[in-house]
RNA sequence: GGGCGAUUAGCUCAGCUGGUUCAGAGCACCUGCCUUACAAGCAGGGGGUCACUAGUUCGAAUCUAGUAUCGCCCA
């Protein structure tokens, strides 16, 4: 019987979380039901969990719990991506560490690793998913490398390729020297850099007067392969047609003119390095200029630089500036803010390189993708990413796919023996015979084709994840795909609104023809309380395990949902979480109170617990339906809110306080059973946010079978609102304060019963419900009476005037002070109700409802002043006897 | 450089289609209380020129334009 007054969430969660996995509620299979799905956006196999993923999970809970409730078939499909970078990062790093090097291993041998840094590592992150709370339906946790999913991701490479929406070239793309493979553009982050503009002298052949560049990267010198000049700009007239000498290497260059270069930037003239710089290539391109690639893959330099030859690209811009330094060439030296690129995954500064990769084209993919979120077919929230969606669209290009990495899914492409020309198929055996005709080479056997080394970017197979997940690339007459696509909600972070939402919005219309999900809920990021991005490199990041174990998973859950706006970054602190275990607490022991009550089955129903239950009836009704108004527009926190306080407020503080009896009084029966059934809507409502304690509670509520739970309970539905009801107990309301305030101010302790009097009518009067005032205002009696006792407090309320009796002698002045700053405020307000009475137009224009309201405000100020006024002369006559 | 968005209480934010005592909520703060569910609590209270300027309107936190500051995305 004894109940702790603390909620000890340690001894709960497990308990519930195991009971809902042994009773199997997150499966779900297709039935006759609507089916509400979520895919989980899969997180890194190999990661582990950080506050990104707790927001980001724990609204999609709440959204798939909620929908469980409201009697949709809801499945949430949980699972992880492979990575490709991030993992073979890791691994690499692993076997370094042993003292193995990638390339001592072939590549059969390195996937070996590969797979069981994977059976080791992955899978973590899912397991943590757990103590949130999370309901997915783990019997089909799909990986983007499981077999069914490679073969799909595969399909679809060899489907546009057939249709000539992907291609293989030469082309610029970033390279990443540290993981040594091409990224994407999306995969590229810009920042400032603080760097150096250095000004060069290049001798001119012939001529005494060299010309002088401005660079921040000196050691692109080595790759020079002429210099460009604005065919507008007079300060080089005199060198039109030059040969210039580059030094380091004295290779002599053509002096060329582009429109390209700026006039205005550096000394106007521009050293063009066609291997290293987009705008130089294709500069170069347009003036035939050869191609010097310095660099080998791994960002030192090549044989082609012919000096420096294997110095790393830092040490060489040194080595570079100390020659320039050396032969005087080095003119100044400015400082210099710069954007540069750095790898999303290894934070490797970006090297702009020409290579043969393979490439995705966009243009026509981004066609329906543009359209169906303009046209709200697919809705974004909030909406103000509809602008930024369109802008990436309309702009798009296409997308470099291929990486040279081992751990992916490797492209579907078969060499012809010394060759570079290729035929696409999803193995050898497929491939052969359209490699004998190609090749015209009847002898040619499976062995002799060689596949492409590379793999896809890991995007290439993520895009593809709401449908595959359901085997509808391969397979798309499956009575699963059929159910449970498209999807409904998509829950994730905006950073990935181009990498991942747009890409799978094209895979949506390319493969199926249709949306891949109806919502997409862009979450904020999370930041701490001085708005930075928690990251592990800044240590700013609360361990999300540990914050569990101190304030509960609900707690957690409470904590982040409570600053989290649609679409606003959230600025995480622990006070929230702090919040939410206090929240937890505040339930908890709201249930202690109510589960050491009595039933009483010989008691009446006293009038104060009727009203009461009526009221807080309606009070529930009226919440519930602003509940799912905001559930409509994802405004989560906002329900959060409402919940919050109907529980706290209107529940603990105003219901469970009036109906609760004296200590050892039974209760009647009729109160008693409405007030559990309230606890009981209340935990359903709540569960989505707090499923843990929820349960706890609604568990112990009744008696409850076995295989029973909240979680497959029916949410409470809005029933009618007594609108009359909720003003008359909301006046009673504004009565209380007022009372407690004069108690407060005037130091009359709770427990000293007094009388209140009300200077209303007889009829007036039978509205108030008085006996709630009395209860909660210990009032031993509360009367109309128009007559004003000597020596008392009075305050009003609405419209109609209230006296406490004191026993000792008011303070005069005081109750003047007071009284006076009342009728100052009253006077302001009904002045400024007048100046819009008073204005014509006002009364003209203005529909008749506003109109009529406004009157009423200025006859009730007006018979509040009157009150005032009253009131007022009589303390100034009483001042004047005492 | 191009685009998008924001600016409301000490902090984080809500305020929809201009009109209800509209200037709000939570937290923080102040005062008094260990009152028999909860001090992780209860009761009471203070606090804002709605960034600035002009305009539209009978009426503007809300609509329009400009200014300032900040943030994000893209190059």
């Amino acid at each position: 019987m004894d109940i702790p007054s603390k909620y000890d969430p340690g001894k709960t969660e497990g308990k519930w979380y195991s009971y809902w996995l042994d009773n199997r509620f997150f499966s779900s299979v297709p039935d006759e039901r609507e089916p509400y799905t979520i895919v989980i956006p899969p997180p890194n196999v190999t990661g582990v969990l950080h506050m990104g993923h707790m927001l980001n999970n724990t609204i999609q809970d709440i959204l798939v719990r909620r929908a469980r409730m409201s009697g949709k078939n809801a499945l949430w499909v949980p699972g992880t991506d492979h990575a490709s970078i991030a993992t073979e990062a890791r691994v690499v790093a692993k076997l370094n560490s042993e003292g193995i090097s990638k390339y001592d291993l072939t590549r059969e041998e390195f996937l070996e690793h590969a797979w069981e840094w994977k059976q080791k590592h992955g899978g973590i992150i899912l397991e943590q998913l757990k103590k949130l709370g999370a309901s997915c339906d783990w019997e089909r946790t799909v990986f983007t490398m499981d077999e069914g999913y490679s073969e799909s991701v595969v399909d679809v490479f060899i489907r546009l390729y057939k249709k000539g929406l992907i291609y293989r070239g030469v082309r610029m793309v970033n390279w990443d020297p540290q993981a040594k493979t091409a990224l994407s553009d999306e995969e590229v982050n810009y920042r400032e850099v603080d760097s150096r503009l250095y000004h060069v002298r290049y001798d001119v052949k012939g001529r005494k007067e060299g010309v002088v560049i401005a660079t921040t990267r000196p050691e692109t010198i080595l790759g020079d392969t002429a210099v460009c000049v604005n065919p507008a700009d007079e300060r080089y007239r005199a060198l039109k047609g030059a040969r210039v000498v580059i030094p380091v290497v004295n290779r002599e260059v053509p002096l060329i003119e582009d429109n390209y270069v700026d006039m205005e930037f550096g000394t106007g003239a521009l050293k063009i390095t066609p291997a290293h710089d987009i705008n130089d290539y294709e500069i170069g391109l347009r003036h035939n200029l050869p191609v010097v690639d310095i660099f080998n893959d791994d960002g030192t330099l090549s044989d082609q630089a012919t000096v420096f030859v294997g110095m790393d690209r830092f040490e060489a811009r040194k080595a570079v500036v100390r020659i320039l330094e050396e032969e005087g060439r080095l003119v100044k030296v400015e400082d210099h803010a710069n954007k540069i690129g750095f790898s999303e995954r290894t934070d490797a500064v970006i090297e702009p390189k020409l290579s043969m990769q393979w490439f995705c084209k966009m243009k026509e993919m981004a066609h329906p993708a543009l359209e169906n979120v303009m046209n709200n077919s697919i809705r974004l929230y909030p909406p103000k990413f509809k602008n930024i969606y369109r802008h990436w669209m309309e702009n798009v290009r296409d997308w470099c796919i291929s990486r040279q990495l081992w751990w992916g899914h490797r492209i579907p492409a078969w060499y012809l023996p010394g060759s570079n020309d290729f035929v696409v198929a999803k193995t050898a055996e497929e491939a052969l015979p359209e490699a004998i005709e190609k090749s015209g080479n009847s002898s040619l056997k499976v062995s002799d084709l060689k596949q492409d080394e590379d793999v896809m970017d890991t995007w290439f197979s993520s895009w593809l994840w709401p449908i595959a997940v359901f085997d509808g690339i391969r397979n798309p007459s499956n009575p699963e795909y059929k159910y449970y696509y498209p999807t409904n909600d998509l829950v994730t972070a905006p950073e990935i609104l181009f990498f991942w939402v747009a890409r799978m919005i094209m895979a949506g219309y390319e493969f199926r023809g249709e949306k891949p999900f109806r919502n997409v809920y862009l979450t904020g990021i999370v930041r701490d309380s001085k708005g930075r991005k928690m990251s592990k490199s800044l240590g700013n990041s609360p361990e999300p395990l540990e914050l569990m174990k101190k304030y509960g998973a609900d707690g957690v859950r409470v904590g982040m949902m409570l600053c989290s706006p649609a679409g606003g970054d959230l600025l995480f602190d622990e006070s929230l979480t702090e919040q939410g275990r206090n929240f937890s607490n505040k339930i908890w022991n709201a249930f202690r109170l109510v589960r050491s009550w009595k039933a009483s089955d010989d008691a009446r129903q006293e009038t104060h617990c009727r009203i009461a239950s009526e009221w807080f009836e309606s009070k529930l009704n009226r919440a519930i339906s602003e509940v799912n108004r905001n559930y409509k527009n994802f405004r989560l926190s906002e329900v959060l809110m409402i919940l919050y306080k109907l529980f706290w407020d209107d529940f603990s503080s105003w219901y469970l306080e009036i109906v609760k009896p004296s200590p050892g009084e039974p209760l009647d029966r009729k109160t008693l059973d409405s007030t559990i059934d309230f606890f009981d809507r209340l935990m359903r409502l709540i569960h989505p946010f707090m499923p843990f304690i929820t349960e706890e509670i609604w568990q112990l509520l009744d008696e409850r079978a076995d295989g029973e739970s909240i979680m497959i309970s029916e949410m409470p539905r809005a029933g009618t609102v007594d609108r009359k009801l909720l003003g008359e107990v909301d006046f009673a309301r504004e009565i209380v304060t007022a009372v407690r305030s004069v108690r407060a101010r005037k130091n009359i302790s709770q427990r000293k019963a007094i009388k209140l009097f009300a200077a209303i009518s007889e009829e007036e009067y039978r509205a108030i419900p008085c006996d709630i005032i009395s209860r909660l205002c210990n009032l031993s009696a509360i009367l109309p009476s128009k007559q004003k006792p000597a020596g008392a407090i009075t305050f009003i309320v609405k419209t109609s005037e209230f006296y406490i009796p004191m026993e000792e002698s008011i303070d005069v002045s005081e109750e003047i002070s007071k009284v006076e700053k009342e009728i100052d405020y009253t006077k302001g307000f009904l002045e400024s109700v007048m100046k819009k009475l008073d204005n014509e137009r006002f009364v003209k224009n203005a529909p008749d409802k506003v109109v009529s309201q406004e009157r009423k405000k200025s006859e009730d100020a007006r018979s509040r002043l009157k009150l005032l006024q009253q009131r007022l002369e009589e303390l100034r006559g009483g001042s004047s006897d005492n």
